[in-house]
RNA sequence: GCAGGGGUAGCCAAGUGGUCAACGGCGCAGGGUUUAGGACCCUGUCUCACAGGAGUUCGCCGGUUCGAAUCCGGUCCCCUGCACCA
C-alpha cells in the first residue's frame, strides 16, 4: 500500500464518519442536480473507463458544492437485467444475489475513489421499494392511454429468449448479444411513446445537449411533413393513399409502388386470373421475407398489380406496382413515383420501361429526354395551371387546389414507433396485469402492489423462468374473485432509469414514487452525464415519462435533463478498455502504484473530458509527479504575507479555473492548477493563503490530496465543505494596506479590476507590462474607456513601450457598441506604426510616442524576471 | 445518401483575430543527484545562427484583414450515428 493509498483511505473514512457530502432538500438554497447515468452492477471491478466518468461527475459536484450551491449528487443501481439472470442459469445463484454482491462490491470500489455521492439517498431498481412504483406508474400510464396491448410484428431475440424495442436492435442485431433478430407476431404491451413525437422533436431546442446527440434523436423520431394525396383505384370504388414530401412533382408520377404487405394486394388479387394472382402473391411474400431479414434490398424489383390508378393531377390511369422496396411501415406503404426527380424512380423506370415525364426544370423549359433524374426544386414544366410556378411555392398551391377536391391533405409522418416493453424475461419489474378467463386483461389494483418476483422458479434457460413458479401465477382476479393468471411478462428495464432521477429527492417516500415539490425542486437535472450509447433509448424514453407525468399532473417541467454530456471513451491498443477485451486498466493497480488521486487527475487532464483518450502506462507519471509537488507544499516553509506575484498567480488561477470549469473544460482546469502548485512548490517559502488556495483548487480533482494540504496547513477539516476561493474584488480585504496591488489576472477579468477600482479607491493598482494592452481592449470593450484610457495614456511608460493599432479605435468610434478585436502587435512595419500612432492621437486626444524596444534585454530574460509594475492607476 | 464531429510539431493534445514558434504530457538528447535496476531534479527538443536574431510551419488551394492555426469560400481525407423514410 502507498503512502497516498493510506492518506486516502483515511480521509474516505472520516467523509463516511461525519456523513459530510449528505444533502437536505432546502428550497431556499440555491439547488444542483449532478447526475451520472446509474450503472448496471455487473460484478466486475472499474476501470479506468469508469473512473473517468466518476472522476468527471464528482469535479463537477464538488466544485458546485464549493461554490455553495446546494448539490443533490446521488448514486444508486440499474440493477434489474439479463446478465444476472443469465448468471443464476450458468452458475446456480439467484439473480437477486448475484446482483447485490455485485452491488456491494460496486459501492465499495466508487467509495475507494472518493466520489462526494449522498449516499443516504441509495437506491436500487430491483428493490420491490422501488419496482413498485414502476407497477404503480405502469397502472397510470395505462389509465391515460400511455399504455396499451396490441398485436404487433415484433422483434425477437433468440439469445436472450425475449421481445425487443425497435430501439434496442441495431442493424438488424440484438444490442445486448447481436444475434439476428427474428421477426414475430405477438400481443405485447406497448407505451405511446408516438403522442409526444412532435414536443419530443421540438423540445430539443430548448435543451443544452451535444449536437449529435439532439441529431441521433431528431433522426430516430423522423419527423417529415409533406401531404397525403388520394389516388382513385381506376374501375373500384377503392383508393390508393400515398404520403409524398415532393407534392409539387406529381404531374410527373407516371406509377405508383405499394409496399408487399400493403391490403391493395388482396384486392388485386381478386381483380386477376388465378395464375396471376399466384405470382403476385409469391412475388409479395419473397419481397416482405427480404424486407424483415435484410437490410437493405440490393436489387429493386417489382411486378404489375393488373391495377390502374387515377393521377389526381393528371386524371391519367397509371399503373399500380407492388415493389420490395416499399415499406409498408411507414407513411402509408405506397409511393408514388416520379423517375423524372427521383434517382431510385428513375431506375425503376427504366428497368420496367415506364414513361419518365419531366416536371420540374432548371432552365424553365423542357429537356426531354432526360438521361438521369433531377430531384432538386426549379421552375415546374408540363404541370398544367402549375407550369411556371418554382415548385418550392407549388408544393402548397398544389396541395390547396387537391384539397378542395378532397384529393389531398397536409400530413406528418414519423420514423418513431411506440416503445415495446414486455419482456419473456425473470429478473425485471412484474408487469401487473392478470388474465381472468371471465374479464379479460385486469390490472392489478393500487393496493396490490407490488406485485413481487418469486423465489420459487428454475433457471433452466428455456422459456421465461417465471412460468415455472406456481405461486406466482395462480392468483384470483381482482374483478370477480375467480381463479386467474398473472402475467409473466416483465418490462424492459429502461423502464425503471425512466424515472429514477425523480426517485433520488424523495428516496424513501413510501406513499407515492416521488413528491410532486419536491421534484419540482430539484429537477431539472442541471448536469446528466453519461455514454453517448443511450442517445435513443434512455435518453429518449425519460425525456417520454417526464413529458407524459407532467401532463398527468405530476411535474411541472418538461425536460428532466437541462445539460447533457457524454463523455469519452478510454482506449488502450486502440481499442475500448472492457473486461471483455482484456485490456483493462484496473482500479487497484492505480490506487497501489500511484493513488487514486493521481488516476482521478491524469484521467481528466489528458484531453477534454468528451474525447476519446488512449491510456499510456508512462503518461502517467508525470501526473504523478505533480500530485507529489502538491502534497509537499504542505512541507514547506510557509508565510502568512503573501507577495504580490503570488497573489497575482493566485488571482489569475483562481480566475482562468473557474473559468474554465463553467466551460467544462476540466482538463484545462487541473492543468491550470497544476501549474499553479508547480509554481508554488519552486518557492523557497509558501504564503499560506496561496497555498490554501491551492488546495481548494485541487478539490474538485484531488480530493484526498487537498484534505490533507487543508490540514497539514492548520486548518479545521473538511476542505471539501469550504467556499471556494474568489478572485479580486471580492477576495480582497478593504483595509489592506499594502502599497501596491499587482495584478496580472486583469486580462481575463478586467471587468473585476473595474469594479476593485470603483471599491477600494485607497488601493494602487498596478498593472504588469505584459498585460496592458490586452487590459486596454477590453476596457475599451466594457466602455470605461474615457477615464481608463485618459489614465493609461498619461502614464509615461504605457506610452513607450506599445505599439497600437487603430483599427480598433477606429472601429469603435464608428461604433461604440462594439467589442474591438484589435490592438497591439509588437511587430509591426514602420509606416503601419506611423499610421496608428496619428489615429491613436486622434481618437483619445493623446500623444503618442512609438519606440521599438531596442534595448538589450532578451525575451528570456523578462520572462524569468518578475514583471515590473508599469502602470498605475489613481 | 442524410445528419453530426474532426484534420496542430516524433506521438497524445491545448489553442476560435495580435501576450503564437504555438500550454501541457509522453518520447528523445544533455547535465545533476542517487543507484543493483529504477526513481527524482534541471536544461534542451521546427530549420539556420555562438548569440542578438532570422526563416519556414497548424490537411490542401484561394479570399477577407495592417495582422489568420483561429474568420469566409472551395477542395481532399478521417471518424460517428441513421440509413430502402417516399
Amino acid at each position: 500500500m502507498s503512502d497516498f493509498q493510506e492518506i486516502e483511505r483515511k480521509w474516505q473514512q472520516r467523509w463516511e464518519d461525519a456523513e459530510a457530502f449528505t444533502v437536505e432538500t432546502d428550497t431556499s438554497a440555491t439547488k444542483f442536480y449532478n447526475l451520472e447515468m446509474f450503472p448496471y452492477p455487473s460484478g466486475y471491478g472499474l476501470h479506468m473507463g469508469h473512473i473517468r466518468n466518476y472522476a468527471i461527475g464528482d469535479a463537477i459536484a464538488r466544485y458546485k458544492r464549493l461554490q455553495g450551491y446546494n448539490v443533490l449528487y446521488p448514486m444508486g443501481w440499474d440493477a434489474f437485467g439479463l446478465p444476472a439472470e443469465n448468471a443464476a442459469i450458468k452458475h446456480d445463484i439467484y439473480p437477486a444475489e448475484h446482483t447485490y454482491n455485485a452491488i456491494a462490491q460496486l459501492k465499495s470500489s466508487m467509495e475507494r475513489i472518493g466520489l462526494s455521492y449522498d449516499w443516504s439517498r441509495e437506491i436500487a431498481t430491483c428493490d420491490p421499494a422501488y419496482y413498485k412504483w414502476n407497477q404503480w406508474l405502469f397502472l397510470q400510464l395505462y389509465k391515460n392511454g400511455l399504455i396499451y396491448r396490441d398485436t404487433a410484428t415484433i422483434n425477437w431475440c433468440p439469445s436472450c429468449h425475449t421481445v425487443l424495442a425497435n430501439e434496442q436492435v441495431e442493424q438488424g442485431q440484438c444490442w445486448r448479444c447481436d444475434s439476428e433478430i427474428e421477426m414475430q407476431k405477438l400481443e405485447q404491451w406497448f407505451v405511446k411513446t408516438t403522442a409526444y413525437a412532435d414536443e419530443l422533436v421540438d423540445d430539443l431546442e430548448h435543451i443544452d445537449w451535444p449536437e449529435r446527440i439532439k441529431a441521433m434523436q431528431r433522426n430516430w423520431i423522423g419527423r417529415s411533413e409533406g401531404t397525403v394525396v388520394i389516388f382513385p383505384i381506376v374501375d373500384t370504388a377503392a383508393q390508393l393513399d400515398v404520403f409524398t414530401t415532393r407534392i409539387d412533382t406529381i404531374f410527373g408520377c407516371t406509377y405508383v409502388a405499394i409496399a408487399p404487405d400493403h391490403p391493395l394486394i388482396e384486392t388485386a388479387q381478386e381483380q386477376t386470373d388465378k395464375q396471376t394472382a399466384q405470382k403476385i402473391r409469391q412475388f409479395a411474400e419473397t419481397a416482405l421475407k427480404e424486407q424483415r431479414f435484410e437490410k437493405e434490398t440490393t436489387d429493386k424489383q417489382g411486378m404489375f398489380t393488373g391495377l390502374y390508378a387515377r393521377n389526381p393531377a393528371t386524371q391519367e390511369a397509371i399503373p399500380i406496382y407492388v415493389a420490395n422496396f416499399v415499406l409498408g411501415t411507414y407513411g402509408s406503404g405506397a409511393i408514388m413515383a416520379v423517375p423524372a426527380h427521383d434517382e431510385r424512380d428513375f431506375a425503376f423506370a427504366t428497368a420496367y420501361d415506364l414513361p419518365i415525364r419531366q416536371v420540374i426544370s432548371q432552365e424553365g423549359e423542357s429537356q426531354e429526354p432526360l438521361q438521369e433524374s433531377y430531384t432538386g426544386y426549379g421552375t415546374l414544366v408540363q404541370s398544367g395551371q402549375f407550369s411556371g410556378q418554382e415548385s418550392v411555392t407549388a408544393i402548397d398551391t398544389i396541395t390547396d387546389w387537391l384539397a378542395e377536391q378532397n384529393l389531398a391533405y397536409h400530413s406528418v409522418q414519423y420514423k418513431l414507433k411506440d416503445w415495446l416493453i414486455s419482456r419473456q424475461r425473470y429478473w425485471g419489474t412484474p408487469i401487473p396485469a392478470i388474465y381472468c378467463d371471465r374479464c379479460g386483461i385486469v390490472l392489478v389494483p393500487e393496493e396490490q402492489l407490488p406485485v413481487e418476483l418469486p423465489d420459487d422458479v428454475s433457471f433452466t434457460g428455456e422459456g421465461n423462468p417465471l412460468e415455472t413458479s406456481e405461486t406466482f401465477i395462480k392468483t384470483t382476479c381482482p374483478h370477480c374473485g375467480q381463479s386467474a393468471q398473472r402475467e409473466t411478462d416483465t418490462m424492459d428495464t429502461f423502464f425503471d432509469s425512466s424515472w429514477y432521477f425523480l426517485r433520488y429527492c424523495d428516496p424513501h417516500n413510501t406513499q407515492q414514487p416521488f413528491d410532486t415539490d419536491i421534484s419540482n425542486h430539484w429537477l431539472p437535472v442541471d448536469q446528466y452525464i453519461g455514454g453517448a450509447e443511450h442517445a435513443v433509448m434512455h435518453l429518449l424514453y425519460a425525456r417520454f415519462f417526464t413529458k407524459a407525468l407532467r401532463d398527468l399532473g405530476y411535474l411541472s417541467f418538461s425536460e428532466p435533463f437541462q445539460r447533457l454530456f457524454n463523455q469519452g471513451v478510454v482506449h488502450k491498443d486502440g481499442v475500448s478498455m472492457s473486461k471483455s477485451k482484456g485490456n483493462v486498466i484496473s482500479q487497484e493497480h492505480i490506487e497501489e502504484q500511484f493513488g487514486i488521486d493521481t488516476g482521478r487527475l491524469y484521467l481528466v487532464s489528458v484531453a477534454s473530458p468528451e474525447k476519446d483518450i488512449e491510456w499510456d502506462d508512462s503518461d502517467i507519471k508525470g501526473t504523478y509527479r505533480s500530485l507529489k509537488k502538491l502534497y509537499s507544499l504542505a512541507d514547506k516553509p510557509t508565510t502568512h504575507q503573501n507577495d504580490d506575484k503570488t497573489l497575482s498567480k493566485q488571482h489569475k488561477a483562481i480566475a482562468d479555473v473557474t473559468e474554465y470549469m463553467e466551460q467544462f473544460q476540466l482538463n484545462k482546469a487541473v492543468n491550470t492548477v497544476l501549474s499553479f502548485v508547480d509554481y508554488l512548490y519552486n518557492l523557497e517559502t509558501v504564503p499560506l493563503p496561496a497555498a490554501e488556495a491551492a488546495a481548494l483548487l485541487a478539490n474538485p480533482f484531488a480530493p484526498h490530496a487537498s484534505e490533507e494540504l487543508w490540514e497539514k496547513l492548520g486548518n479545521t477539516p473538511f476542505a471539501s465543505l469550504q467556499q471556494w476561493p474568489s478572485c479580486l474584488s471580492e477576495y480582497i480585504d478593504p483595509t489592506y494596506e499594502a502599497e501596491d496591488l499587482f495584478i496580472e489576472t486583469v486580462y481575463r477579468d478586467i471587468r473585476e479590476v473595474s469594479k476593485l477600482v470603483q471599491k477600494y479607491s485607497h488601493i494602487k493598482i498596478i498593472v504588469a507590462a505584459e498585460w496592458r494592452h490586452a487590459l486596454y481592449r477590453q476596457i475599451v470593450s466594457i466602455g470605461r474607456q474615457d477615464d481608463l484610457i485618459q489614465q493609461l495614456m498619461a502614464h509615461e511608460q504605457f506610452r513607450q513601450h506599445h505599439d497600437f493599432t487603430v483599427k480598433a479605435a477606429q472601429r469603435y468610434q464608428d461604433n461604440p457598441g462594439a467589442i474591438p478585436t484589435t490592438l497591439i502587435g509588437q511587430k509591426r512595419e514602420q509606416q503601419v506604426l506611423e499610421r496608428e500612432k496619428a489615429r491613436i492621437a486622434d481618437t483619445f486626444g493623446a500623444t503618442v510616442s512609438l519606440c521599438k524596444e531596442e534595448d538589450a534585454e532578451s525575451k528570456k530574460k523578462e520572462r524569468a524576471e518578475p514583471m515590473k509594475p508599469a502602470i498605475v492607476l489613481r
